[in-house]
DNA sequence: CTTCTTACA
DNA sequence: TGTAAGCA
């Protein structure tokens, strides 16, 4: 059978591996180190920490951190903003688990 | 040079 | 939320 090796091996993709780091993380979501770090307390994400206990943001915690960027770039606090963005993770988790009733589709931007 | 932490504005 | 200072 055909084999892909530009296929992941793993489970984890590009998305869990790469891990960026702080002015690599804030830069890419438009954000300052401070935000990222808000972000940590609020418990939204929580990325891995390398020797030295640097911060090592990967692909999924930087699109968090960029959502919740936007939240609070129309005004929502980072609390607020927290909970809106885990709420929508563990609802995505749940639509993923559960491909029962495919209703999801409609997406209005 | 880059990151981390803490504090202040 | 962003910036500053000092430190690792």
């Amino acid at each position: 059978m055909s084999s892909d090796p530009s296929r992941s091996v793993s489970k984890f993709d590009d998305e869990d591996y790469p891990a960026f780091t702080m002015g690599r993380a804030a830069e890419m979501v438009g954000v300052a180190q401070p935000f990222l770090r808000s972000l940590e307390e609020a418990g939204l994400i929580v990325p891995e920490r390398s020797s030295g206990g640097h911060r090592r943001y990967s692909r999924r915690q930087l699109r968090k951190a960029e959502r919740a960027r936007r939240l609070v770039d129309q005004g929502t606090p980072v609390s607020a903003a927290c909970r809106i963005i885990s709420l929508e993770d563990q609802l995505a988790e749940y639509t993923d688990e559960n491909p029962s009733d495919g209703q999801e589709k409609g997406s209005s931007a």
